[in-house]
DNA sequence: ATATTATATGAGTATAATTGCATATACTCA
DNA sequence: TGAGTATATGCAATTATACTCATATAATAT
């Protein structure tokens, strides 16, 4: 059952903050690690089991891994939509999360 | 985070299947664990995370406790919907399981 | 070349989830 | 009342998950 392995890799507090955050933009992993507020080998780690689940993909750019929703999967489960453009929108954190995001990414001093 | 609970219990093969078996009926312990062919406890087990999470209740008719789909929870999470009424459809398991529980059902081999 | 930055991963630990067995509780029926 | 059935739960074993630290790899910049 494919649909298990994406409930898995969506049934954690800090996965699901990821995904609000890539939502309409690629990140890499240095700027969700700033937000979240997690070690970077946490982070590694989240973005790997997401990854194996097909709900993202990576782009290695220079030194830089952007992460970024993968758009057949979208398509082949609709589900994910409704969560990913829908709940976490309800979501205290997330919405936070978006405005330091924000500011973070104003202030350049992730990535570059 | 309550989605996050309730993706945690959607996050397994033995529940999904379940799910699927409730969707248009409900059924007690002794009807799931016959089809699902897991042990009594185990299927208890199952259905509680079910319940404390919101996804289904129960009600008690004599020796029979009757579990079945959280119409309000559906309601207030569309994507369990689309999940319980249309992922679980392209699901071989949960397709065999709906004919075993037609047979099972007739043969009233389970309760009374 | 060397130092710096970004990312991934091995190893160890802590915590949580799943399962089975045995047993407790509750209800039914003779 | 006593036997049988349905369900829940305490306990122990096993497995899976999440997290941290330290280190490896790869690219950049000086």
């Amino acid at each position: 059952m494919d649909i298990v392995y994406i409930l898995k890799a969506l049934a954690d507090e800090n996965r699901i903050r990821i995904l609000n955050l890539l939502k309409n933009r690629e990140l890499c992993v240095c700027d969700i690690e700033a937000v979240l507020g997690i070690k970077q080998s946490n982070t590694s780690r989240h973005l790997n089991k997401l990854k194996v689940a097909g709900i993202i993909v990576s782009v290695k750019k220079s030194q830089w891994v952007y992460y970024q929703l993968n758009d057949s999967t979208f398509q082949k489960f609709p589900f994910l939509s409704i969560i990913i453009g829908y709940e976490v929108e309800k979501i205290n954190v997330c919405k936070d999360d978006l405005v330091l995001l924000e500011k973070l990414k104003a202030s350049d001093r992730c990535c570059e």
